[in-house]
Order: C-alpha cells, then structure tokens, then sequence
DNA sequence: ACAATAAATGAGAATAAGTCTCATTTATTA
DNA sequence: TAATAAATGAGACTTATTCTCATTTATTGT
C-alpha cells in the first residue's frame, strides 16, 4: 500500500512534468511537439543549469542534435531559457521559472557543477544602487545582471559527487 | 619641434609597451619570443577587454593562428590573462595588470563592446560578506567573483562607435 | 660569441560545437 | 478529416579551437 502510494506520487510529478511543459509552450503560443516536451521536461527535471552535454545524455538520444539546438532557440526567443557559459567554457543552460526568483551562479572549477544562489535583499538593493551609478557614469541602460561566484567544493559538499 | 617632442612621446610610449611585455614574460620565467611581445603589446595598447577577432585583426597576420592561441593559453597558464565569454558568445580576453584594481564587466548588447567598471568599496566590502555566507551555505571556497552588468550604450555614449 | 639542446612557431589537418538544408513527418485549422 | 504550415531528423556545413610535425628561434654552458 505504502508502495503503491510512493508510486501514485511519482506519476503524479512525471504527469506534472508534461503538463508543465505542455502548459509553458501555450502559454507562449509555441506548437507542442515531441522534442519540445521531452527537452522541457528534462530541463524541468534537472532543476538546475545544465550543460548542453548533460541535456543530450539525458534525452538519450530522442531527440536530434539539430532539433535539441532548434528547440534551445525557440526556448531562448519566448524568453524562458538562461544561457551562459561556465568557467571551463561549456555551454550551460537552465530554465527561467516564474517562481525561481531572480539568482546568481556558484561554479564548482573541480567538479564543474553550477549552483544557483540567492543573495540577501539587502545586497540586491545595494547593487541596484550600484548599478544606477554605473548607468550615468557610462551612459547606459542596464536590462539586467548577474554575479558569478568560482570556487571548489569541499570534501563535504552534498552537492557534488 | 613640438610634432617632434610628440613623436618621441609616442616613439617612448610604444618602446615602453615593448619593455613592459619583456618585463611580463620574464618577470613570469616564460621565454621571450617575437609572438609573445606582439600579443602582449596588442593587449596592453587596447587596455580594455577585447574578443579574439578584435585581437586577430590587430595583430594583422603577423602570428599565426595557432601560435596567437598558444599565447593566450600560455598568458593564462601564468595567471595575467583573464578570458571570459560575452553574451554573444564571443570569447573576450583581457591582460590582468597588477595596477588594474578588482572589476566587473559591462556589456552592450548593441555594439558588443566590454567594459572594465569598478564598483564601490562599500559594495565590495558587503559582497565580501555575502560570499562568506554563500561560501557557508554551500560547502564551497569561493576563490573569486564577478558582478556582470547587460545592457545597452545609449546614442551619445562615447565608448560605442 | 657559438654550438648544442630544448622550446616555440607556422601551416594546415583534425576536432567539436553549433547551424543549415532538404526531404519527410507532425501539428494545427477550417 | 484534409489541407497547409510548421517542426523534425539526418547528415552536410561552418567556425572556433586544438593538434601535429617539420622548421625556426631562444637559451645555456663553454
């Protein structure tokens, strides 16, 4: 019974999972097709920001390499996706969830993983000041920002293997 | 008369770029070879963050292509070149100068010029302080950082052409 | 200053990430 | 459900970066 309950719950988050995915592609008047599905509900899965290497592994092989970059574009073009490049000069992608609040990256040299942080309101409002500062003094429009933080997991550290 | 003091200004000037490379090679015990000084002086005359075609174009055919990458990688094996990549995915090289203080990045989104931008020691200091809890938080040992700033030049901006 | 040795270079081949093409398949809509 | 437009897969293509190897250049000890 306590099996079955687990079970229940499982498939429950897996059906979630297509849900959403089908959810934020009407959302965005983008056609639901496979390939989109399966390259979101990966993303979604993973949580995090993943490398394009990690993506394909993780789609293993169901979808193309043409249509995972194509799909990754339509991703960027409506504006939920997050690329940037990690210190080791991978590709590293993540979604940009409604509820996952604005956030910086912690990137592992060792391990090569990336965290997302969330830092004290009290330094976003510093750096928003920061930031106005720079605006005049460079004639600027800043749209948005990011800190990058680099370091190495100790031993300890959960979050790498 | 004055043109000539100009020249010898600028004759000084130049020498002085050549010297300063020398300086930097040997003062790191890597060997002193015409393409190092070349790609050397090519960074140290543009002083700002520059992408791999600027730097291609500036070095006008005079160190092969294979060659300008060993030295860059060579710089950065010695720890006096800083290599990132820009929004739009173009690698972006930059000369660690021990007189240039810690900074941040700027990025038009328009024109793709980079800009080295210092920020307050006030900011700096609570940063600190941040990252001592990111560090924490997280098991990490946060080595370095940097805050990037996206946005765009506006019309009467002097960086952009 | 010079010869011997080790290191660096140039040219182009090799690799890898990402894009493009085009024939086929799939989604949308009327 | 058929017609049409859009998306996909497979692999060719492009471009940034690395690698290879024969030649050139720098360094070192004499």
């Amino acid at each position: 019974m306590r099996i079955y309950l687990i079970f229940l719950k499982f498939e429950s988050i897996i059906k979630n999972m297509s849900q959403s995915s089908r959810k934020i592609l009407t959302e965005h008047s983008v056609s639901i097709t496979n390939p989109r599905i399966l390259v979101l509900e990966a993303l979604l899965e993973e949580g995090n920001p993943i490398t394009i290497d990690e993506l394909q592994s993780k789609l293993e092989g169901n979808v193309a390499k043409s249509t995972l970059y194509r799909v990754l574009n339509d991703l960027k073009k409506i504006n939920i996706l997050n690329e940037f490049t990690s210190p080791d000069n991978s590709t590293v992608v993540e979604l940009i969830l409604e509820d996952h609040s604005h956030h910086h990256h912690l990137f592992c040299s060792d391990c090569g993983e990336v965290i997302d942080v969330e830092l004290s309101e009290e330094f976003e409002l510093m750096l928003t000041k920061e930031i106005e500062k720079v605006q005049k003094q460079f004639n600027f429009e800043i749209k948005d920002h990011r800190v990058e933080m680099f370091g190495l997991c100790t031993e300890e550290c959960s979050n790498c293997k």
